[in-house]
RNA sequence: GCCGGAGUAGCUCAGCUGGUAGAGCGACGCUCUUGUAAAGCGUGGGUCGGGGGUUCGAGUCCCCCCUCCGGCUCCA
């Protein structure tokens, strides 16, 4: 029979010829290369698989393009995810296997451990050999297929409940009457491949963490536990993806908190950041750009209380749903709640008066200190706290203003974004299984949702249920330096909260009518945003952010008047100035001003005293000439009204 | 909340099988007075996360709790 090459060529094979064929007849090199095969245009399939006569044939080796989400990485870390159950399960024999795919970075394995046996990255030298001689090995892996009966009593008989249950359900769901095993060695897995053709594909490999995880995912049902590993072609790949995990690291913001003294914890109150002076000046900047845009697009800012009488709670909601998330206290006999959030305050801004058609929309802004008890295993750095400073608003309107005031909302969210350069990802979430308020309700929330992404031809995704408990959402997420995703801004539509309330406007026709709230934060939280900020930044913020905008550095304790001077005037131009006044050398001040990512160092010595002048070094850029002092100042302010992007904010993206 | 790991000086960390704690950096003092990424010498500094227990004796072994780290679940 022939088969066609990518560019044409026609290839003679015998009948019944596969793609392993196919790459022999090739060459030897290509078939040593060789991982799989596509047929036609299609999937990645085993290479092992039967070639027809004129199909059109293309060997996937490591430099092969993606297809159906597949790519040659996701081969060899398949096939090290069954590498590490072979080896898991001989080292600890009546191990029960769950699932193991490759993921971002990796792979993983879940396995429940006989009873007494726990793993830890103590154990990964012992897993890691075992492995290291089943790839040696070069053990090929066989697919099979076999009718769903034999498969249920192989697994049955092994005591492998999660492959028994597996099974069932690709029964239930899929209809399936067979299923393929995969074999490698002595390991035989359910699998739907595809796979490499031997262990030996696996060129680079190490083991990660470990973990514990719920089998599908269910808090209710059994923890596993799973062992992260990633996989490459070559050690030099695997060492550039350590090397990469290492850098972000040193990018931590919890790490850069604490060498930069933006901040702390203490166990005196977990979940809670305590700011250093350092780190709330990158905390003012934020909060005057916040005031100064809120205020242009025709918010009002408010303050309310953060403690109210829980009959409040009761009323909106959060009693019956969010409870569990909340602090209680009594006070002189009254049981109080903290607020987890500022709505119901501004709901009572809006009853303090009687309102009017004229007066929507209205949008009150403020900063507001909510409370969660989130759980202990969750806090994460700024990331994830129990107190929390929202950039919240909400905005009261008729519901014929709901689209334009949603279109506003996401507006100035790009706009905040785009003054750091972020790209946030849209996600449009649903009515959620626990709510309050009618289908009917939101039906028209939902649509009015999606009809202002849509006129503003935005891409997003859709979560389905996974909207607030009061109104579908439109959230805009980030990702931190470690990959992780994080929610800043939100956009919620809300019919239930002015229904319960009670809230009214009267209408033109002088009827009384029910306004619809939006609630919106933007940057999410301060706490969350700047945690970002710093990891974006890798803790070098633009000018504008900096803590510490210059630093002085005298050459000689003669210079020190001087310096104080220069400290003085540009203190005067409203710039965050210091003097190192130690008597150090100039390389030593130098070096540590570098260290603290002072965007400015200014090294003044008799030159310089002489002629008014400061010698300028930018951070990471060295020396940079002498200039005079007011020429330093109009070029910092020049560089703190453009909001630096230019200069350095782009840096850390 | 769940699984696993960790908590020793301000920071980073050492401390073997139990015998009353140590380094580097920082801090402080003195000397040096310095020209673009670490001057030299010296001095302090620790209820070993907290509480119980075992032991003649606990940083080290056991139990409980707290906090942090990596995940999982959750994140209105």
């Amino acid at each position: 029979m022939n088969v066609f090459l990518p560019d044409g060529t026609p290839l003679e094979l015998p009948e019944g010829a596969t793609g392993a064929d196919a790459a022999r007849a090739v060459g030897e090199g290509l078939a040593r290369a060789a991982l799989a095969v596509r047929i036609n245009g299609g999937p990645y399939r085993d290479l092992a698989t039967r070639l027809r006569d004129g199909d059109r044939v293309e060997i996937v080796t490591r430099d092969s393009p993606p297809a159906d989400g597949i790519d040659p990485l996701w081969l060899i870390r398949h096939d090290a995810a069954h590498v590490m159950a072979t080896a898991v399960t001989e080292l600890w024999p009546g191990t029960k296997v769950s699932i193991g795919p490759p993921i971002d970075n990796g792979f993983y394995y879940d396995f429940e451990f006989p009873e007494g046996v726990t793993i830890s990255d103590a154990d990964f030298e012992r897993i890691e050999q075992r492995m290291r001689e089943h790839i040696k090995a070069d053990e090929p892996f066989e697919r099979t297929e076999v009718p769903v009966a034999e498969a249920l009593e192989r697994f049955r008989s092994q005591e492998q409940p999660y492959k028994v249950e597996l099974i069932e359900d690709l029964v239930r769901n899929e209809g399936v009457e067979t299923v393929s095993l995969y074999r490698n060695g002595p390991f035989v897995d359910l699998c739907r491949g595809p796979h490499a053709p031997s262990t030996k594909r696996i060129k680079a490999f190490k083991l990660m963490s470990t973990a514990g995880a719920y089998w599908r995912g269910d808090a209710s049902r059994q923890m596993l536990t799973r062992i992260y590993g990633t996989a490459f072609f070559s050690k030099e790949d695997l060492d550039e993806h350590l090397e990469r995990l290492e850098q972000a690291r040193a990018r931590d913001h919890r790490r850069l908190g604490k060498e930069l003294g933006l901040f702390m914890f203490s166990e005196l109150s977990p979940g809670s950041p305590f700011w250093q002076p350092a780190g709330m000046a990158i905390w003012n900047e934020l909060s005057d750009l916040w005031r100064s845009e809120n205020r242009r697009r025709g918010y009002r800012e408010v303050k309310t209380p953060i403690l109210y009488d829980v009959e409040l709670w009761k009323r909106s909601g959060h009693w019956d749903k969010y409870q569990d998330n909340m602090y209680f206290t009594e006070v002189e006999g009254r049981p109080m709640g903290l607020k987890p959030m500022n709505c119901p305050a501004h709901i009572q801004l809006y009853r303090d008066q009687r309102r009017s058609y004229r007066d929507l929309p209205i949008r009150y802004s403020e900063q507001g200190l909510v409370h969660r008890h989130e759980p202990g295993g969750t806090l994460h750095g700024l990331l994830r706290v129990r107190h929390i400073t929202q950039d919240d608003a909400h905005i009261f309107c008729a519901e014929e203003q709901i689209e334009d005031e949603v279109i506003g909302c996401l507006e100035f969210g790009f706009f905040l974004y785009d003054i750091f350069g972020f790209e946030p990802r849209l996600e449009l979430s649903t009515r959620p299984e626990s709510r309050i308020g009618s289908d009917e309700m939101w039906d028209r929330a939902e649509g009015a949702l999606e009809a202002a992404l849509r006129r503003q031809g935005l891409e997003y995704q859709v979560n389905e249920g996974d909207g607030a408990f009061y109104g579908p959402k439109i959230d805009l997420h980030m990702t931190d330096s470690i990959g992780r995703s994080w929610q800043l801004g939100t956009v919620q539509l809300d019919y239930s909260m002015p229904e319960r309330f009670g809230l009214e406007y009267t209408g033109a026709d002088n009827a009384e009518h029910r306004p619809v709230m939006i609630h919106r934060a933007l940057l999410g939280s301060f706490e969350r945003f700047i945690g970002i900020l710093i990891e974006h930044y890798a803790g070098e913020f633009p000018l504008w952010l900096a803590p510490v905008q210059a630093i002085v550095l005298p050459i000689a304790d003669r210079h020190l008047d001087y310096a104080r001077r220069v400290e003085a005037e540009l203190r005067g131009a409203g710039l965050r100035v210091e003097v190192d006044d130690r008597s150090e050398s100039v390389g030593r001040k130098i070096r540590d001003a570098e260290l603290r990512k002072a965007p400015y160092m200014l090294v003044v010595g008799d030159k310089e005293q002489e002629t008014g002048q400061v010698a300028l070094r930018r951070h990471r850029e060295g020396d940079a000439g002498a200039v005079a002092v007011e020429a330093f100042i109009e070029r910092a302010r020049e560089e703190i009204a453009a909001r630096g992007r230019a200069e350095s904010g782009t840096r850390g993206g």
